[in-house]
DNA sequence: ACTTGTGAAATCGTTCACAGCG
DNA sequence: CGCTGTGAACGATTTCACAAGT
């Protein structure tokens, strides 16, 4: 019973996305049993992170044995709050936007488009990706409905600031930012960038680089 | 001169992206000048992150003036390896891959995607957001032809492994993998591992903590 | 014998703080 | 006098290493 109650520092979070998947992925092979050390091997991770990174959260194992993959999943689903599922807006049915609109990944792992929203009369009223996009004005009634306390925004620039502010007023307390621009937000609310320009800028500086 | 080839830490790098995609902006506006105080306030940062971050490239700034907003936009491109087009291909061309290709902001930064590579009767032949989708069979041919290091992958998991070989045959030496599984990688070969589900997992943890 | 959970040590990255330049 | 560049101090994260459980 060490580290409770503690803030969770924000590379351990994203290390549990991947024990998930991967749990999820032994899952569905049929194996019910993992070690600290052949998980993190299949993660390129080292055992005692594993093992520290879940004892922020719990004891799960069993010592001599290891984890169970089963129990262990849902719990950490329970953790990350995928236990059960989202609802989740997507703002800005831009190029990007109405890409994330067709991708169907985000169900699987708890997470559903519930509806789009943009102020273009071109888009407003279409369905893309079997989401109906709407206008903005209809997002407070929406995200109220639904209880929806998770956005995607994918806007221009110089929208990202107003459709915030919208985002907030409506409830909104996550935001998955792939507008390319940082933004001040509300003590109550997450915000976190996402640029996949900057991802391929992180290759082509390692690859540039011998 | 201190730093100088040193292995530059993966933090350093992610945020001269963001520095290089603030500065342009600030460029288009018509700015000239910048201090790291007022840079870093823009991102959230502190001054002496911004100074350091330099650091381990030169000296580009100036005492008592700051840095010269054109010229260090120039440099940055160049550490980034981004003041030349690099030509990239997509292999995958499901639900992600088609939406990937659809988006056009990679080509403002510097990324080009030339072709598309999917083994599917059903995709092969046709053209995606302005990308002609060719059988896997073409890839070595076309990645010669183009001189191309650089792709981004969004197969299913069970098609990664295979690909990323495939890809590796054909002179790429950095993979953006949005592949939801982790990949061993040869040692002349970078992989930078892409999940939205997993962003979307970390709002769901910080929102659900509250 | 194997494997967990966890303090302690080591490493890595950030912030401080100031000398020196323009 | 404002602002950069950078060692030194600090803080965060990772790895080590081992006692204890099965």
């Amino acid at each position: 019973m060490p580290n409770r109650n503690q803030p969770i520092p924000a590379p351990v979070v994203r290390r549990l996305s991947l024990y998930l998947r991967r749990l999820d992925y032994l899952a569905n092979q049929g194996v019910e049993k993992v070690s600290s050390r052949s998980l993190a091997e299949s993660l390129s991770l080292t055992d005692a992170q594993v093992r520290k990174d879940l004892g922020y959260f719990g004891q799960f194992g069993r010592a001599g044995v290891g984890y169970l993959v089963g129990p262990l999943v849902e719990e950490l689903k329970r953790i990350l709050g995928t236990d059960k599922v989202w609802p989740v807006v997507l703002v800005g049915a831009g190029d990007l936007g109405r890409a994330l609109l067709r991708y169907k990944g985000f169900r699987r792992r708890g997470f559903e488009v519930v509806a789009a929203f943009d102020v273009a009369a071109a888009v407003v009223g279409r369905n893309i990706g079997g989401v109906p996009v709407l206008h903005i004005r209809e997002l407070p009634k929406l995200a109220a409905r639904h209880g929806v306390k998770l956005a995607i925004l994918a806007v221009p620039t110089e929208a990202a600031q107003v459709a915030a502010e919208q985002l907030h007023a409506a409830g909104i307390r996550g935001i998955l930012n792939f507008a390319p621009t940082a933004m001040p937000s509300p003590a109550d609310t997450v915000v976190r960038p996402v640029d996949l320009a900057s991802e391929l800028e992180q290759l082509s500086f390692r690859v540039g680089q011998k």
